[in-house]
DNA sequence: ATACATGCAAAGTTTTTGCAACTCG
DNA sequence: CGAGTTGCAAAAACTTTGCATGTAT
């Protein structure tokens, strides 16, 4: 996954605008940073941030990534999911959306199901408290690691 | 949460038998612990875990506790749930459900909803792969955070 | 100029592991 | 008796933090 990449402009456009409604510093490790989320696909790991941005910003530290990652999660810029006892990962797609979970290599596809957000809920989580959002997940095995059963 | 209780006796014979089914030993750390996990309604973390079963077992030491659990959920007899940075959580009901977590306090309380196991997914997810299983949280703020917002 | 961001190293948290002694069946 | 379990301590994995220095606005 930490394959070269050449920066998006429209990333960068796009860091230009969101730092500016948000009143955050532009800096080179920031805007790397946030191209990356943008263009890797496969819901990141910080670590994996971290290594698709070295080779574009050498002096990069990890926990920059960690706390660039933290900034944005707590504009909403981008959310953070985490599975089992796996590493946090990162989503930057923002719009409403279900994720479809490997448990076997611990991919994490997005799906839409917009079916979710319109049926009602049971009477009793109305009591519960205030609810914000709902969130589906759905787990199984996914198409490479069935092929690689099927290959042994 | 770590309050004293008295041992469950069917929690005793629930464990013996499923002792006896999975082929687990018995030992009075597991005992201890399988009671707790049932009588603790909360979801409660290893450490509530351990905290509540030190009492009676001087000696148990939380990497017991840790093994323990894990061999349960190993057998499907108790499930673990993770909810973003927070420890693990352990959950003891088996039957299909569905939870109302808290952001703010990471209570965690269990709802029915069969509703959503009958819902048909979008196409596209059946070629992702072999989907094992449904989960759905809803997530919000909960009734005694509400109550602690509005007295400030 | 100055408030904020960065890199480094060190600490923190939760969970796992190796090992010798012990215990259940 | 013998396989499996326990407690201890140490390690591992991931993430956060303090601080001096550097940088964006």
């Amino acid at each position: 996954m930490p394959r070269q990449r050449v920066s998006n402009e429209d990333d960068i456009k796009a860091y230009r605008l969101l730092a500016k409604k948000l009143g955050l510093k532009m800096t080179p490790q920031r805007l790397q940073i946030f191209d990356a989320l943008m263009s890797m696909k496969g819901h990141p790991s910080a670590e994996d941030v971290f290594e698709a941005v070295r080779p574009k910003v050498p002096s990069m530290s990890l926990d920059t990534v960690y706390r660039t990652l933290a900034l944005l999660e707590h504009h909403g810029a981008i959310s953070r999911v985490q599975h089992a006892d796996d590493k946090a990962r990162y989503d930057s797609e923002t719009r409403r959306h279900c994720h479809l979970v490997c448990t076997r290599c611990r991919a994490i596809e997005d799906f839409y199901w917009p079916e979710i957000e319109e049926l009602q809920a049971p009477d009793e989580t109305a009591q519960w408290g205030k609810i914000e959002r709902r969130y589906l997940e759905l787990r199984g095995i996914c198409r490479d690691c069935l092929a690689k059963d099927a290959r042994q």
